[in-house]
DNA sequence: CAGTATCCAAAGGGATACTG
DNA sequence: CAGTATCCCTTTGGATACTG
């Protein structure tokens, strides 16, 4: 309560704001807590880990998550060709938010 | 890394969902850290503080925090008619989130 | 395997005017 | 003041089929 009623504290709302734009979507949360447990994964793999999503949402979702440089898209030279995906170490920063969602979600039930 | 790769922790990425859906919409972490800020505010003083937002939707996501048990809605007894907003001890909950989601942000700039 | 293209339905959100 | 009603546009996300 470090600000009088009515003296709204702008920078933080924005702060809050641009945070939320970032994670905005319905699969980031996801995909970012899937990588932080499971370190790099392909396309299909991230496909599976969450039931339902289709292609076309998967790669939205992290290409805009590449602009914003929260992960990396790396392309192995296999045959077949596959991609990996891996969290950048700017996107620690995250962390903290998916695991209190988390923590959030499981006190909603217990 | 508790889990090996492929070994998916459905009740994680459940909860997960769970605290997304109940803290999705626009501007919902803005009441909530405003409401965490300022303590009681009134529909007025909520409208304000998000430039631009309109009553229509004010009233929807409040509605929704209220059946959530995150906010309480308490109408007083003035002329005219004033209703006041304040965060449920449940809602403590979500700070940790809130907090967090700020802190990115800030980060984002800086 | 890792996407892209197309089409489509539904939800989300804003502007404005109005009401008790 | 605290909403509700109406209208309308944009965004989001899913299904499906196709490509290198």
């Amino acid at each position: 309560m470090s600000n009088r009623k009515g003296d709204i504290d702008k920078e933080t709302i924005l702060a809050l704001r641009d945070g939320i734009e970032l994670l905005s979507g319905k699969w980031k949360f996801c995909i970012l807590h899937n990588l932080q447990t499971h370190g790099k994964m392909r396309f299909k793999d991230l496909q599976e880990m969450a039931l339902g999503i289709s292609p076309k949402i998967l790669s939205k979702e992290l290409q805009e998550l590449e602009e914003n440089l929260l992960i990396t898209r790396t392309v192995n030279s296999t045959r077949p060709v596959t991609v990996s995906y891996a969290l950048t170490s700017y996107a620690k920063e995250t962390e903290e938010v998916v695991n209190a969602l988390i923590q959030f979600g499981l006190k909603l039930i217990f």
